[in-house]
RNA sequence: GCCAACAUAGCUCAGCUGGUAGAGCAGCUGAUUUGUAAUCAGCCGGUCGGGGGUUCGAGUCCCUCUGUUGGCUCCA
């Protein structure tokens, strides 16, 4: 007999030899029909799998991650079978599970498959899921594996056998088809009984840009129809958040493929946005000791020489500008630390001016593969809210500590309430990658992980994801609705103090080498406007939104009121809009809740006779009369809360 | 850059197997003077993304370029 230990720490006893299936259909038949897999002790199994010795075993369903992992990767199984009937003499690449459903890259040769293929393979996987086809699990020696796949003419199977060991080969064989594969699986084809193709796509065989190009399917699967229609329902609400939609609905932003792709061109409304987002941090940032600075968009090669970019991109860049007379090459500058750092040197340095914070709203320039491009979050054009922080190695941790101070501020001020946080380290069995002293890395990579613990905060260290001049900690906000956005950075930098010289006396009378922090909260203010703009579904916090109010006259006759009440508010640093139009006033709400204005004023014989607006939320509705300064005050309330350094 | 799809009025879209472009909204004009999510009527508006080809005839078929979208690769 051996133990099976169940979640709840309740310990049964079975047979040797019992599979996970047996156990869920002892403890009930309901929960054997929606078993999908088990983990055992700590690996997640086929739940068809004898069992031997004792263990801790969870039964999972589709309630559990690795139960649904199950459950795609067995689709992308089906859809392989589904796919092998319908194109006989196709080759398959790699079908995992991914976060959301599954996908197969597939060779189809000269057959070109389109999303209108979809349907036929759809119904043929739910035909082939309702045969219940189990997934057999059969372990096969190398030579066995090489000659079933030699004989179906598969290189890409061949390829990844090649790369494995004898001993460890497991195919899965389910109805017509036999892949290749690790396992686990569910049990069999019946849990799968809504299925989605989502979209095609080209995928470079191994993720090799030189390699060749297959068919990559991406689909997901539900045991339930209502599911399926609960995930597309998701899907059209993150449609109706597109940030490129509201970006042009709300008028903010524009693209035209004169001025090229890639730059944005901000409109009135989004430029008036963006300012007051970067108004807010430039006085967040003054508070906390930093200079602003300008500097040009353009610098000499020699500028890139220098800080090694050009060595590194300088064939993916912008081609060079040249002077006409001279002949003098300058780039569109892709970052604003060389120009920084010049202005470092532009004066000798004491320790006691450290640290020095430089900050500077710069526009730099990229060049982006052009597939790569999309509405503000990849652009070729942006503005970084950039700083760099030059410091003593001693002084990383506190200034760490005063970086997350103002990036969790200004997270607060825009209701990203989910942030977690990402610190890439070196990889610890490849120091040589890295440029910078053993002592000095060590320093700072125990600061960032110091500063974490010391403030309790949710992040996770990745080791060998550090850049080769330092290590870093990145912020990622989770979205209202679930979706994980990377925004800002927090770099230490040892290469480019080395590169330019930058130096400090120290309190010894020598020189000594200054660290440089890069920074930037928002990242780009590009890709934070469309992040913020998809988190709020175009709804901006209050003190940031183009307009906060607009007054609704019930008719002509009271558009002089509407003026007075307009000007008072603006006294009150309110901004705000009078609709005049000749409209009845259902007409004029309507159009204010589209256009997402957070306070609608109605204004007739009522209100001018008392002085007073009716308020009407947007979203909300009737919130009844205030007189002007209540409504200010409502308002200036709302904003301080918003603004308030929690 | 690569794979695939798409590109028709300012916006959203219709236009079957090729016969010479249509709706709603927006805009303009007029009527209406309006009380919490669309007042009515009329008018304006497109060399169907650019170029080339097939054809008596192309928005529709073919090639090519540009752009957009979804992925892949890349991201100082």
């Amino acid at each position: 007999m051996i133990n099976i230990t169940l979640p709840d720490k309740s310990v049964k006893q079975y047979e040797a030899g019992i599979t996970p299936m047996d156990i869920a259909r002892d403890i009930s038949e309901g929960l054997a029909r929606n078993v999908l897999a088990a983990k055992v002790n700590s690996e997640v199994k086929d739940a068809t799998l004898p069992i031997e010795e004792d263990v801790k075993l969870s039964l999972l369903t589709w309630n559990d991650t690795d139960g649904k992992a199950a459950m795609w990767h067995s689709s992308a199984h089906l859809m392989a079978e589904a796919i092998e009937l319908l194109y006989p003499g196709v080759k398959f690449g790699i079908g995992p599970d991914i976060e959301n459903g599954f996908y197969y890259d597939i060779d189809f040769g000269d057959h070109a498959i389109s999303e209108k293929d979809f349907p036929k393979i759809e119904q043929k996987m739910l035909e082939l899921a309702r045969e219940k086809q189990t997934f057999d699990r059969k372990e096969v020696s190398k030579s066995e594996a090489l000659d079933y796949f030699g004989k179906k003419g598969d290189e890409y199977k061949i390829e990844l056998i090649n790369d494995l060991e004898d001993g460890e080969i497991t195919f899965y064989s389910s109805g017509y088809f036999t892949d290749l594969c690790r396992g686990p699986h569910i049990p069999d084809t019946s849990p799968i009984k809504a299925v989605k193709l989502m979209k095609v796509a080209g995928a470079y065989w191994r993720g090799d840009e030189n390699r060749k190009q297959l068919t990559r399917i991406y689909g997901i699967t539900f045991p339930k129809k209502k599911e399926l229609d609960e995930y597309l329902v998701l899907l059209e609400e993150a449609k109706k958040r597109d940030h490129r939609l509201l970006g042009k609905e709300l008028e903010l932003f524009t693209f035209s493929q004169q001025v090229g792709q890639g730059l944005p061109l901000w409109l009135p409304k989004g430029a008036e946005l963006r300012e007051r987002l970067e108004q807010y941090l430039k006085r967040v940032q003054k508070e906390k000791g930093y200079d602003q600075v300008i500097t040009p968009h353009i610098g000499n090669v020699k500028l890139y020489k220098t800080s090694g970019h050009y060595q590194k991109y300088g064939e993916e860049s912008f081609r060079p500008i040249k002077t006409p007379v001279e002949g003098e090459e300058f780039f569109l500058k892709p970052m604003n630390c060389p120009h920084h750092c010049e202005i470092y040197n532009a004066f000798p340095h004491s320790y006691k001016d450290l640290p020095l914070r430089m900050a500077e709203f710069g526009t730099v320039y990229r060049y982006e593969q052009s597939g790569e491009l999309h509405g503000l979050t990849r652009v070729r054009g942006f503005t970084q809210d950039d700083a760099h922080i030059f410091c003593t190695p001693d002084q990383i941790k506190e200034e760490f500590n005063g970086v997350i101070d103002i990036i969790h501020q200004i997270f607060n001020a825009l209701d990203f309430k989910d942030v977690s946080i990402q610190i890439s380290l070196r990889d610890p069995d490849n120091k040589e990658k890295y440029i910078g002293s053993d002592e000095n890395w060590e320093k700072a990579e125990r600061a960032i992980i110091e500063v974490a613990e010391e403030r309790g905060l949710d992040a996770h260290i990745e080791y060998g994801e550090a850049a080769f001049y330092g290590p870093k900690m990145d912020f990622m906000v989770k979205d209202a609705i679930g979706r994980k956005w990377q925004l800002g950075t927090i770099q230490v930098d040892y290469n480019l103090p080395e590169r330019f010289d930058l130096t400090y006396i120290g309190s010894d009378n020598e020189k000594h080498r200054p660290v440089m922090i890069h920074r930037a909260p928002f990242g780009s203010m590009e890709r934070f406007v469309a992040v913020l703009i998809e988190h709020c579904a175009g709804n901006f916090p209050l003190w940031l939104t183009p307009d906060q109010v607009i007054i609704l006259p019930i008719s002509e006759k009271y558009q002089s009121y509407a003026e007075n009440v307009l000007n008072l508010l603006k006294k009150y640093e309110i901004r705000g809009l009078i609709d005049g139009r000749n409209e009845k006033t259902g007409r004029k709400i309507r159009d204010a809740e589209m256009k997402k204005i957070p306070y609608m004023l109605i204004v007739g014989e009522k209100e001018e006779n008392e002085g007073t607006v009716s308020v009407r939320k947007h979203g909300e509705g009737d919130m009844g009369t205030y007189d002007i300064e209540g409504f200010a005050k409502l308002i200036n309330d709302e904003v301080a809360e918003l603004l308030a350094d929690k």
